[in-house]
DNA sequence: TGTTCGTCGATTGTCGACAATCTGGACTGG
DNA sequence: CCAGTCCAGATTGTCGACAATCGACGAACA
């Protein structure tokens, strides 16, 4: 009994979702760009429907913009979509930890993918590369919610993920000034805390997480702001 | 300027999807029965490509389930769906009310909206039918949270308002013993402090409302399952 | 009698073609 | 030179048909 682990191969629809939100979050297409489905079909080797179905996955995730008979573009993302997307997550990260606790208490859990996702936070490679490094990081934080076993919490704060994703890129935010060690050491606090039963513990940890990534947005973004404005003097 | 609103008209896809929704949320489609393309396609008198791309929006609303090849099936809620959906409402709903508040600092606000659907939960006759209170509380919240004009909150917040509803028939909860009067005085208290530039007793009241309609639903839940029981000894 | 396997009908997944719509540029007239 | 109209190309929306897949029924067999 149970050998296996049940196979569950995607549609194609979501193979190509998964590519085409890969591109766009590495900035392989840029905010603006036009999603043609024929185009995109004739590269993936398939016809449009599939290409369409994965279109309009990506526009319900918010990356690309979808208009009436006239196809779908990257979105080009704004401080404001930065802010509601952390907003999301600090409320929503809050309800799962929650959860997460709760269920800690019932039943023995497995806390071994998140405190795995941990350790590639610890790794050289990975500190010194910075979208590697947020990378990492919200896969502790993904694995982390998935204690919660809350179905649509999970899902949003998932599309959350992409989204910041996404805007690391396109964005150019650098992150470059966060302590790493201190913001591993507020994941393995929350993990922790999760498994100490100590609810309240872990929402604090994690509100002063997104507080600290929310600041240093903030920052860097007016830097390059005002970076940009000089650049457009001078020019 | 902006004398007529942007006419958007709906593609075919929401369209049905709206149809299909609503047949849903009333009932005319139960739990566990199935959406095949085909059928639909013939009801609307449309192809399935129109109906395939109606049922992947009603998935990604959590309306209906998703099997590859196995087609779509209206779900099955359980009380584990509902206080989610709740809990997300609760601190998406704060988060929403937070944001009201600073905009209406700001500049000046329409509560022209919220304040006409507050009109409807004292007609007599909505009063009198549980279900229409039902929509007429949610069109209220619905209206209050547009004020906070963030599109991914309000997005997640119209999706719990099609779950709730949902729920609401689908599991044959009545919120008989709900106090209407108190509630239509929660919903101005809200829009009251939300005016009054008083964030924290907007949420308050709020996080109130909320409370007050979990423990209603679990009280006449447990009283729904008791009843079940006893009927099950019975035959 | 119970189990396994093959087959068949029903339904979804995918495709290519056509119709409807939008965008941009050329043309016309003032 | 400008505004308005029209046309053509490009792209999406929709359709019907075919291929692939699934579940159920029934036959063969131990």
């Amino acid at each position: 009994m149970s050998v296996f682990t049940p196979i569950t191969s995607e549609s194609t629809g979501d193979l190509l979702a998964d590519n085409i939100r890969a591109a766009i979050i590495d900035g392989r297409i840029a905010p603006g760009d036009r999603l043609i489905e024929m185009e995109l079909a004739a590269q993936f080797e398939t016809s449009r429907a599939p290409v369409r179905e994965a279109i309009r996955l990506l526009s319900s995730e918010r990356l690309v913009q979808l208009r009436r008979n006239r196809g779908a573009v990257v979105v080009t993302p704004t401080i404001e979509d930065v802010l509601e997307v952390y907003a999301m997550r600090l409320s929503l990260g809050g309800i799962a930890l929650a959860r997460a606790v709760e269920i800690k208490a019932g039943e023995h859990q497995e806390f071994s993918a998140a405190r795995e996702a941990l350790g590639h936070m610890r790794d050289p490679a990975v500190r010194a590369n910075p979208v590697a490094m947020v990378d990492a990081d919200l896969a502790v934080q993904s694995a982390t919610f998935a204690l919660s076993q809350l179905p649509r919490i999970c899902a949003a704060l998932s599309r959350t993920e992409n989204e910041i994703r996404f805007f690391v890129t396109a964005l150019g935010i650098t992150y470059d000034t966060l302590d790493r060690q201190a913001q591993i050491e507020r994941h393995e606090r929350v993990l922790d805390a999760i498994e100490a039963g100590d609810a309240d513990a872990a929402i604090a940890t994690w509100d002063t997480h997104i507080q600290r990534t929310i600041a240093e947005f903030t920052t860097t973004h007016e830097f390059t702001q005002v970076n940009h404005a000089a650049q457009g003097e001078q020019s």
